[in-house]
DNA sequence: GAGTGGTCTAGACCACTGC
DNA sequence: CAGTGGTCTAGACCACTCG
């Protein structure tokens, strides 16, 4: 038989499919339960079997939480959970810090080439661009350079970063609609220049820790592209290869 | 009702552990089927549908490989994909590189307090350490300096280690017996020292990011401890946030 | 065609949450 | 207590692999 299906895909892909565009759309907001199993069931016609299957690869995807007893909610950014998922610096020595982020300048400019490659834009188009400092019980660890789509981020100024509390992509999420939902960084080692060297408070030419990464949302779309440079005198990176 | 079932463990987690179990004593060698899924039903008198959610869990942590039509299989290491997913670095631009590991040393120690922490072993405990450069495509990349519990490994030396074709935890799994499941890293940046700098061809001073492993077998027991020293000129270090 | 894993269903019951 | 997710079962059928 010269029988092939290129384009099989089970039921429950299809179920997973059709709430990943109702979350995608608005149906639900971060932090909100989505309808019961049951109920999914019913509205799409299939089994509680199969929703529960969709919904399975969707929580282990990150996004959505199951809580038994209560429903299943839309993943947020204000989990303070999600936060480490996305920051895995840590304290050589063992204890927990507070974190804090310093917005130091926003501003707006045109995508040269290579932010228009990695966002997906025309060159040209409008983005704009954040440098913060990360700190760690008040001392500086990491300086951020952000490179976010202008169109997007419309309305994004260092003003509203001063104001708000709480992490960027929680700030992303709530005030701009839009949520992160993975990402990939790549890691290399530099030596500090001097403005960078400054503001970490150590030596020009020091090791860092470089930390380029391109954050993706709904539809593997990408939103942000952001360099990091972190002084891993008293921190570290953490990786668990699973 | 005072009702708490503090040690509750679903009928599937139980299957889980005896099937763990079963790998662990060997009974299935790394590569080769395990039963199916019906007969392990049967041997265990549960439904198919309850090996299939232990089977489930342990082939996303990667214990288990399922392959359709085919059968499930003991995980092994010298399957290239296991490869990838404990060196996560890739040359800069794109391309796919061939590696290969060059063994420098081999010799054995008593375990200071430092290694018999990570390890969990005692006080001169006896250990086996190894150095070796790992090149890409016949540059010389990393250093590593791989710290080995001597009970486990007897028998290890560089002849062993310049015979064998492969990786090194495929070698472990072959020789040794010992998988390796899972790992964490810990990642700052370096300078390099004056001998790291002439193993791999950069300047003395020059940024490094070093890598610190600990690695895991069955029970979460640690087996392996390792620094490595890469050199980011022409690769870096690739990590996924899901 | 026989055997494997993969999907789908329907129904029963358990564990947890909150009113 | 009702409602949620979590477990377990049994049976039917599909997709893939191999001889």
């Amino acid at each position: 038989m010269a029988q092939v299906s290129p384009t099989f895909s089970p039921l429950y892909r299809q179920i997973k499919s059709l709430i990943l565009q109702a979350l995608e759309a608005g149906e639900w907001r971060p932090g909100e339960a989505i309808p019961s199993e049951t109920e999914l069931a019913g509205r799409f016609s299939v089994s509680q079997g199969t929703v529960r299957k969709a919904i399975d690869e969707m929580a282990s995807e990150n996004l959505l939480v199951r809580r038994q007893g209560k429903g299943t909610f839309v993943a947020t950014h204000s989990d303070p959970r999600a936060f480490f998922r996305f920051l895995r610096l840590v304290p050589l020595n063992g204890g927990i810090e507070q974190s804090r982020s310093v917005p130091l300048e926003c501003w707006r400019a045109k995508a040269g080439p290579e932010a228009a490659r990695v966002l997906g834009l025309k060159l040209g188009d409008p983005i704009t661009i954040v440098r913060r400092v990360l700190q760690f019980s008040t001392k500086p660890v990491v300086v951020d350079e952000i490179y976010l789509p202008g169109e997007t981020f419309a309305g994004l100024s260092l003003e509203v970063l001063n104001e708000y509390q709480g992490s960027l992509y929680s700030l992303f999420e709530s005030r701009f609609g839009v949520r992160m939902i993975r990402a990939t960084e790549r890691i290399r080692a530099v030596a500090a220049d001097r403005s960078t060297a400054d503001l970490l408070k150590v030596r020009e030419g020091s090791p860092l820790l470089s930390v380029e990464r391109i954050s993706y949302t709904y539809g593997d779309r990408p939103v942000e592209w952001r360099r990091g440079l972190y002084s891993t005198a008293e921190h570290c990176y953490l990786n668990d290869l699973g």
